[in-house]
DNA sequence: ATCTCCCGCCATATG
DNA sequence: CATATGGCGGGAGAT
């Protein structure tokens, strides 16, 4: 009944029969042998690939970028076409390759438009579909199930699903994204990337990686399937539960490529994430065989959507196979206010009332087995978190501030924010340009508010230099980077030879967060459950004040904490304490600077301007800060903005410690990194700014991703202290450099960081192209032990400081095309 | 040998 | 109860 559509001009049109009814247009040729010959005879085959080959042929001609897929198709129809000459007789099997799920799918979907128009509903009957492509039904289960993950098709009734196309894909795989940043999947592969080389031969060795459970729930492995709130849903009974885990499956996986940076991941981490559950660590081995061979199909699948692509990972072990998103860029959303694209992990509304246990038990672990939740730890701690949060929330009602007695903890986790930089836009650029310090203000404060429109539209061209900014200051050039959880935006500032240099940012490393389960940020969002857990870079990051706990806040009492990202929150509720505190007057002059705080929960000093008139607004900021129970607990991150202009100044932070550094970084990079001299916030602690270079260095790298995947500073040295040798080695060696290349050509997914270090390294060679062996160098160069730095935000003071390392956890790895 | 992953048994869910 | 779904893992083709 559905007839094709125009608008996808592409290949799907003219790919074979749409309707039933029609006959197999190619000739059958007699084909029809022995076996039960399939209507799909080679010739009818051949046919469609090719035509559903061409134009990626056309489009790929000038472009080395052929898509895994159409290569896939390609060497299918060589396949055939061998075949064919190879002659009639016999055609021979059809080949493995001819039965795959990858081909299968190609089929199927080319029955339908990827673009349905909304008047006519695309319904697909399994039995039609089975008989057609003729393939046993249990296929066709496999295929649906993943388009189902990415609400591609939902069922309708039995035998009966619907054909929305690619239609909720942006809004799916936004979904999938936050759900997958709320669950920091971030941090997990880094912990599994870790492990895996820290000591794979090590027999007791794992011990520590508890560190999952003390990050929080990082193993919340169970999440329901993400549901879009637009989509249809009908059919409630339909529905029903049952968790399918191969949907389940199949949109953790898309999570793990849209969190990651290189948007690779590889099969082998996926499905030791996947497994997650009980962080057991018997990698059993069947059951990993198991997912291996699901991600196999569900990889399939997506590679025939075009989403992904296969490459292969190569590190010292050997190469592994892994694949790679080619799907579209995922923005992070804008407007979520709106639509609740979000999973249903706890029940939708949890209003504020109680939050049941049970209830959230249920949701988390529909029906599965009866059993179920009892074993997960992870729902126990989740509900722990839950009833933490609502008794933070309203413990603190209105006063996140309270100065006196509290501490502010960072939030450890930086989220893969910056990689929304290309997300920039022109407009927005250049209007940051034209008021430059108008702008920031209006980021810092209303953050959300301002920025937001212009990313909201699709993406800009990611070719355009992100982070740069007309530089309208002599001195520094501000840029306001959206916030990608809450559409908060916050500001950067770039030292004017830098700004050009902006691209990239890969959001690989991690903090440790603090140990202390306590912390809570307030999470604006109640319905989230799934990362409550402490630091968290979540859409925002508000710290909450404890009540109990002095600290060296009170020293500035006019810089009120707002939470920023409020705006975000889908729930209300938790708003208001957050916007309850107006900050009263802040005298800035007295300190000269006046701070804003951030919800990445890294401290931006916002320049009394220079020019602008910002004072005021420096009261207004939205402020992130959390609080941190015990005042032993020092957090993990240090925020420090790099600045030039003399005007500006570096704030540091309270209840930052950063613990000693093990990088190493040579002097020359510490020089170049524009940083303004220690800022004298605090009075106080004197301790605390010390270095401020280097905290403002640490900050760049951070953010930049200089220091990728797994930066980690223990805060606690009991829980977990990871050794690190001071030997510049150890880190470089540990610290390969990703090294990307796909076929000849090198990806180049993190320009930035390159130039960046190149800037810094002035031996280091420009060229783009050889990214780690710059990187590598940096991380080599001796630094001594002053490389090192500490930086104590706590209230000066007797407080101890605990001391962590910097672990950098990164390997080399080569990415490959087959 | 390793990588892929097809095939289809069979437990469950659905109606 | 008959089917529809879909978990799962053996084992074979592809490399």
């Amino acid at each position: 009944l559905k007839t094709p559509l125009k608008q996808a001009a592409t290949s799907q049109l003219v790919l074979t029969e749409r309707q039933p009814d029609c006959q197999p247009l190619s000739t059958p040729p007699k084909a029809q042998d022995t076996p039960p010959a399939d209507p799909w005879t080679p010739t009818s085959n051949l046919k469609m690939l090719i035509s559903a080959a061409s134009p990626e042929i056309r489009s790929r001609e000038q472009r080395k970028q052929l898509s895994d897929s159409s290569a896939e198709v390609l060497q299918a129809k060589h396949c055939l076409q061998e075949h064919l000459l190879g002659d009639d007789y016999e055609k021979s099997q059809p080949s493995r390759k001819e039965k795959s799920l990858g081909l299968l799918c190609h089929k199927f979907l080319a029955r339908y438009p990827d673009y349905p128009s909304a008047a006519q509903k695309s319904y697909i009957c399994l039995d039609e579909v089975t008989e057609e492509l003729h393939v046993e039904r249990r296929r066709i289960y496999d295929i649906v199930n993943v388009l189902e993950s990415l609400h591609m098709v939902s069922r309708l009734a039995r035998n009966r699903y619907i054909w929305h196309g690619r239609h909720n894909l942006s809004q799916t795989l936004q979904a999938l994204k936050k759900v997958g940043e709320e669950n920091k999947y971030i941090q997990q592969i880094q912990m599994i990337k870790q492990r895996e080389y820290e000591h794979e031969f090590d027999p007791d060795g794992e011990k520590k990686e508890e560190m999952a459970s003390s990050l929080g729930s990082s193993e919340q492995s169970e999440m329901p399937f993400v549901e879009l709130p637009g989509v249809e849903f009908r059919a409630a009974p339909v529905n029903g539960r049952k968790y399918k885990s191969l949907r389940v499956m199949s949109q953790k996986f898309v999570m793990l490529f849209l969190v990651s940076t290189p948007q690779i991941v590889s099969l082998e981490v996926a499905a030791k994430i996947l497994i997650g559950e009980d962080q057991l660590e018997d990698l059993d081995k069947s059951k990993f065989k198991t997912k291996i061979r699901r991600l196999y199909d569900i990889a399939n699948v997506l590679s025939s959507l075009k989403l992904i692509k296969k490459v292969h990972v190569t590190e010292e072990r050997g190469r592994k196979p892994a694949f790679k998103w080619t799907g579209p860029e995922v923005l992070p959303n804008i407007q979520d206010t709106k639509l609740e694209a979000t999973s249903t992990t706890c029940s939708p509304p949890i209003p504020e009332s109680i939050p049941s246990k049970e209830h959230c038990s249920k949701n988390l672990f529909p029906s599965k087995g009866k059993q179920n939740f009892t074993r997960h730890s992870s729902l126990i701690k989740l509900v722990k978190s839950i009833e933490n949060d609502r008794r933070k929330i309203q413990s603190a009602p209105t006063s996140p501030v309270k100065t006196s007695t509290s501490t502010y903890q960072s939030l450890a986790v930086f989220p893969s924010t910056i990689a929304q930089l290309p997300a920039l836009t022109k407009p927005q650029l250049e209007g940051q340009s034209k008021t430059a310090e108008e702008m920031q203000m209006k980021c810092a404060l209303s953050s959300a508010e301002a920025v937001p429109k212009a990313e909201a539209s699709e993406q800009p061209a990611p070719s355009q230099p992100l982070g740069v900014c007309p530089a309208s200051h002599s001195s520094a050039s501000p840029v306001i980077l959206p916030h990608p959880h809450s559409g908060v935006s916050y500001a950067i500032y770039l030292h004017p030879s830098q700004a050009h240099t902006v691209t990239t940012y890969s959001p690989g490393f991690m903090l440790q967060p603090l140990p202390c389960a306590n912390v809570t940020g307030i999470k604006s969002n109640n319905s989230k459950v799934l990362h409550k857990i402490t630091t968290e870079e979540g859409d925002n990051q508000i710290a909450t004040a404890e009540p109990t706990k002095p600290l060296a806040a009170e020293e500035r009492p006019e810089m009120k904490s707002e939470t920023s990202s409020q705006r975000c929150l889908k729930r209300s509720q938790a708003l208001q304490e957050n916007k309850l505190i107006k900050r009263p007057r802040s005298d800035e002059e007295s300190l000269g600077t006046s701070l804003t705080f951030f919800p990445s929960g890294y401290l931006i000093p916002l320049t009394p301007c220079t020019h602008g008139n910002k004072g005021d607004c420096s009261n207004k900021e939205k402020a992130g800060m959390c609080s941190l129970q015990h005042p032993t607990y020092s957090s993990p991150v240090t925020g420090v903005i790099p600045m030039t202009g003399s005007e500006l100044k570096t704030v540091n932070i309270p209840a930052f410690h950063i613990t000693p550094l093990n990088i190493m970084l040579s002097p020359n990079s510490i020089a170049a990194a524009p940083v303004l001299s220690n800022s004298s916030l605090n009075p106080n602690n004197t301790s605390s700014a010390q270095n401020p270079s280097s905290s403002a260095l640490n900050f760049m790298l951070q953010h930049i991703g200089l220091i990728p995947a797994g930066v980690q500073v223990p805060a606690n040295p009991v829980l977990q202290h990871v050794p690190v040798s001071s030997q510049p080695e150890n880190i470089s060696h540990s610290s390969g450099n990703t090294h990307l290349q796909e076929g000849k050509v090198r990806t180049n997914t993190a320009p930035w960081p390159c130039h960046f270090l190149s800037s810094f390294q002035p031996s280091a060679p420009k060229e783009p192209q050889e990214p780690q062996a710059v990187t590598e160098n940096f991380f080599r160069t001796p630094g001594g032990p002053n490389s090192g730095f500490s930086l104590s935000a706590n209230s000066g003071g007797p407080e101890r400081t605990s001391q962590g390392t910097l672990y950098i956890p990164q390997r080399k790895l080569e990415v490959s095309e087959d």
